[in-house]
Order: structure tokens, then sequence, then C-alpha cells
DNA sequence: TATTAGCACTCAAATCTTTCGAGTGCTAAC
DNA sequence: GTTAGCACTCGAAAGATTTGAGTGCTAATA
């Protein structure tokens, strides 16, 4: 059976009601909205529908309706329409920032504070190249490694050294890090290209050992999954996790940022909408734990068509609404920042 | 009235049982006790004494006892006998690392793996020096800064630029920098040093203030207070807390640096007992909220006298021997690592 | 045919009642 | 000084009662 217009109508005041008040909605609170002029009864009528259909639940015999998952999905599909752009106060918190990692934690907290649930945000899947290398002489034990990424992210690493190394060899393997490095892919920097190195310098092979393991640390550690999180303790303040033990688990599950890679994977890129807004609700979440959360996620693209995602994580009674319509705004901004402005992937 | 012996050790039974059990403490239970041999109501009769002079107390009339925060301090100053040195498990968890800032981050987690409480560590209050200092460029728009401080702290800068610079300026800049900065302490960097720089290299005068302003920022950021924590969510498992908006505060509170750099800073240094282990008990936090938990200290010195603090945040009823042992022990460690081995602060 | 008033019914939540038992304090005997 | 014994207390758990929001159904109405 279709849903006709009534009852649309009526499962939308329904689910807004809930959503604003986490009460089950009776039918007697929806016959009072005066623009529908029904008795209560006709109300319930509509309702015992509506259940049929599984769109509302009783959770207990004599209770009001609460939307199933299948009830905020429709919700979210069809009747929310999204705040008015008046409405909607631009955040504009966020600050030009050189640095692809400051900015993208200064996302996750900007939107944290903003929306009151908790936050996540991937670092876009672009092919990491290297920038630039810089090898410098510490003192007589030491060296440091510098590795700027495309996108100015920045790696350090300490290298303990055997070998007595004078400003004249330092230079010389910056050079040959350089000629090699520079413009490549993480993924290219392999065992070949690291013997290749080795054979044009020729001598000093422990020492090149050495530097090359502390390049290949910084280098893996650059390419390991980057999860930016903020808002975490806004997850106590779901009621309906209720159970200490649970909102503990889910808590601990949102700072494995392995768990939390696997809840975004699937959704970079699946449709190629706006901004590619998905909203998962309860059940449809695959990740264990999270039946009783929504997660709201948000794309943004880079220019050479790399892709990061935002999301919100927040409880099944989640203000949809103000959750996507922030999302948006975030998204074209920071697609602003990353397009326009040739702020942080500027090649120079 | 002093305590006579036999009072002091049923005191420790009760406190020690209660620790165990978490359950109020009745005098049936503290003569079940062999070595005891007294009954049900000579204990009771000791019991009313103890609670008179305020070690223990009732939590309602029908109930056993429990401590008061007087009673844990007395267990901790003299009841307490610490663990047999073959009971302890040595950690041995701590790698060696070079950086100051990673063994410190390493050290909060390993004390929260141990005792599963919640833990935080502050970078030592030495004097920080730079090491080494390294402008590189690293497009035609855009120069690094990186700075190393003694303890190889690093701090990374992206510094914008407006005039093109060639190899050759940079270098000169890199000995301008190393020459005036190498060795000088954070505090030294003020308005007046940078102006006999200027004055020195004399051309490029708008350059160098952005080049200035990129280090002083740097150097803030180095300067800036560093907490440490681990752990937060072991705050959840404390159920004396209770109350899901009382733990959410405490929970709040923890991730807030500022906060709790207030906790610890009255800490340092009081003492000069062996690494300096103290104890906070209950209302002797002067931090809000914080009544319900006690939360132990212990010093780490550092070759030039320098120190830092950890610190372990549990509900009152913790498990003090356990924790004060392995403080003990890690600072041990740690002291070792800083001294003896010299790793970490190695001056080169 | 759609709507509604009316009414009996249901059931969670709040409140009160009862029971139970661990633990106490006190007293008198040892 | 220690202990057995006993009356007493009071929280926690379990059960009983009340309340009220909400339902479904039926019969009357427009």
């Amino acid at each position: 059976m279709e849903l006709d217009e009534r009852k649309k109508t009526i499962l939308k005041l329904i689910i807004a009601t809930y959503l604003e008040t986490g009460e089950p909605v009776g039918s007697r609170t929806i016959s009072k909205f005066n623009d529908l002029n029904l008795s209560s009864a006709t109300i319930r009528n509509e309702m015992a529908d509506l259940e049929e259909l599984g769109y509302i639940v009783q959770p207990h015999t004599s209770a009001g309706r609460i939307p199933t998952d299948k009830g905020y999905r429709f919700y979210v599909d069809n009747l929310m329409e999204e705040k008015e752009e008046a409405e909607v106060e631009k955040s504009t918190l966020l600050e030009r920032v050189d640095r692809m990692e400051l900015l993208l934690k200064q996302v996750a907290k900007v939107l944290a504070y903003n929306t009151n649930y908790a936050t996540l945000v991937t670092a876009p899947n672009y092919r990491k190249t290297v920038k630039f290398i810089q090898l410098s002489k510490v003192d007589e034990a030491t060296l440091l490694a510098v590795i700027v990424i495309e996108g100015n992210l920045i790696k350090n690493q300490i290298i303990p050294i055997d070998t007595i190394l004078d400003n004249e060899d330092v230079l010389k393997f910056n050079i040959l890090l350089n000629t090699f490095l520079q413009g490549a892919s993480l993924e290219d920097i392999n065992l070949e290209m690291i013997n290749a190195m080795k054979k044009q310098s020729g001598e000093y092979s422990v020492i090149l050992d050495q530097i090359f393991q502390g390049i290949v640390d910084a280098v893996n550690e650059a390419n390991e999954l980057e999860i930016y999180t903020s808002g975490a303790t806004n997850i106590l303040k779901y009621p309906e996790i209720g159970d200490i033990s649970k909102t503990s688990e889910l808590l601990e599950k949102f700072e494995d940022k392995e768990e939390l890679s696997h809840l975004l994977e699937e959704t970079t890129g699946n449709k190629d909408d706006f901004h590619d807004i998905q909203v998962y609700i309860g059940e449809e979440n695959t990740v264990s734990n999270m039946e009783d959360c929504s997660i709201v996620t948000a794309t943004y693209k880079m220019p050479e068509g790399a892709k990061g995602t935002i999301g919100i994580l927040g409880p099944k009674r989640m203000d949809y609404k103000k959750v996507v319509s922030t999302l948006k705004n975030l998204t074209i901004e920071l697609d602003d920042i990353f397009n326009k402005r040739k702020g942080v992937n500027d090649d120079g």
C-alpha cells in the first residue's frame, strides 16, 4: 500500500514530535495540530495502519508510537524538508590552515561543537606523494628526516646513526633522496627503489640502511589510516543508550580508529549525489553495538578527485535536519577551501 | 586517642576487605579472620570506637562500615605495606624511543593498561632549549621550519612567503637562525633577539618578519603545557560515581588539559621523598567533581633536576598498593632511561 | 463511506506495603 | 576484657495498588 498524503502528514508529525520530545507520541497529541482537524479516534485508525505498514511501533500496548528504522528512513528520504538557508547559521569557524592534518582536526572539532554529536573525519584517499624531503644532522649521532607529503602532511623521524657524517655527506644524501623520492607516491617507495638509490650512492651502505629504515618508518606512518574524531563524550548524552556498560562499549569502539574505518569505508563514493550525504539508521549500520545509533556521512572532494568522509554519530533520535544541513554547508566550505582558494593542497 | 595495635589491625582488615569487595564490612566478616580470634561482638565494640575516631562510617544505621577519607589516609600512610618485589610484575613494556613526546605518551598508555585507571603524564618542566633549527624551501611560496627542542621534541611550521628565495638565501637564513637560536631557551627568544637578528641580516626585512612569526608560533606551541592522558574510559568503570551525568562531567574534566594541569601543579616537588609518591584522597583534591576520586602522583627526575609528574586517577576505593608499587617501578625505569642510558635527553 | 464520541481495556510507572536479613548496640554472664 | 544473646534498625527486594496515558472497538453521525 502506498501512503496517501494524510498518512504521510501524520507520519511526519509523529516523527518530528518524537525527535523533539523523545517520548512515544499518542493520537491525542497529533489530533491537536490545528491544520489537521481530525479527532484522536481518526488518528488512531491511521496510526494502526501506519503500524501495520511497519513505519511506527508501540513500545508496549498502552503507549504511543515511536518510529521504526523504516519510519526514520522514510522520513529522511521523503518527509524531511531541509532547513531554510536563512535558518542555518554559517559556521565560518574554520580558520585557514596550511596543513591538511590540522584542518581536518579542526573540522571534527567545530562540527562536534556545533552539533553536540560525536564526529569523525577521514583524510582524503588521495595518492600521497612526497613533496619534499630533508635530512638534517641534529648532532653527531642523530639525523632528522623530515618528509613533507602533498597536502602538507609532515612526518618527522629521528634516525640514530653509527657513522659520523659531515655536512657534505648529508647534502649528498639530500640530493639523492629528493631526486628519487620527490613526486613519488608512497606506494612507489619499495625495496627496488631503495636498491636503485643504494647503487647510485655507492658507499655508506650501512648508514644508508639506517636512513632508509627511518624514512620507510615515517612513510608508513604517513600512509596509516588517518581518522580524526571529536566530541566522543557527547555519546554519554544519548539517553537511549542508557546502560552505562553499553555506552562504555560504544565509547571504546569510537576510540578505536580501526573500527571506525570499517564504519566509513563503505560509505565513500557510493552515489554521485550532491555532496553524497548519506544516512545510516540503526540496524543499517553493520558495526555491532551501533544498532541504537545513526550515522550521517558526507563526502568532500579534492581537485584531483580524491575524496574524504565526514561522519556524525548520534542517537537514532537525531536532529537529521540540522545535521544534514550543517554537513552540507561544511562540505561546501571545504570544497571551497580545497578548490577555489588553492589552499591546503596547493601544488605551488 | 592513639590507635592501639588491635584497632590498627581491625582498621586495616576493614579497609582491605572494603577495597576488595566494595561492600560495607560487617563485624562478623572481620571476626572470621582466624589470626584475630575475636567474636563479632568485640569487633563491634572496636568498630564503634573507630567510628567515633572518624576512621570509618556507616552508610546507614544497619549497615557495615566503610572507610572515611581519614581512614583511607591512615591506611595509606601507616597500614598499607607495599607489594613484595616478587609480586610486582615488571612492566618492561616501555620501548626505547628517541622522542620525549612519544615516550611520555607511551608511559600514559602502558600505565592505563596495567592499572585500569585513568592516567596522566606531564612533560618535565625543564628549560627547553633549541637544539637545532632548519629552514627549508618546500616550494616557491612556502618554507618549512623545523625546530628540534632538547629532548627531541620536534615542531614543524609551514611559513607562506611572498618573496621568492633562492637556495643560497635559505642557507644564509639557516646559518643566521642557528647561530642565534641554538642553545637558546625558549624564553630567550624575544623581540630583542629578533631585532638583533634582523640587524645582522640587513635585507629581506619583510620576509624575515614572516619567518620569525612562524618560528615564534612554533616555539609557543612547544612551550605549551604538555599533558598526555590515557585510559579515560576507565572512568566509566568506577561504579561509585554512579550517576551518568557525574561521570560525564568527570570525563570532560579529564579531557580538559587546562584543568588537569591545576590538578597536578601543586604536587610537583613538594617533598623530597623517594620518587615523591603522593596520594590525594577524596576531598583532599581541590578540583571540583573529584570528591569521589583519589589521585596518586609520582615524580620522575631528569638529570638536570627537571621534574615531571605521573598521575593516576581512580575511585577512592582504588588498589593503592598496586598503584603505588606500579608507579614506583615505573619511575625507577624512567629515571633509568633518562639518566643512565642517556637516551631521550642525550646532549650528543 | 469517512469521521467521531464513547467506553472498556491495557500496562508502564509511580507509590505504597511487606518481608527479609545483614548488621547494629546493649546487657548480662563468663 | 570478652562474649552470647536478643531486641532493634533500616535498606533492598519483592509484591500490591493506584494512576493515567493511550489504545482498539463499536455504534452513532454527517
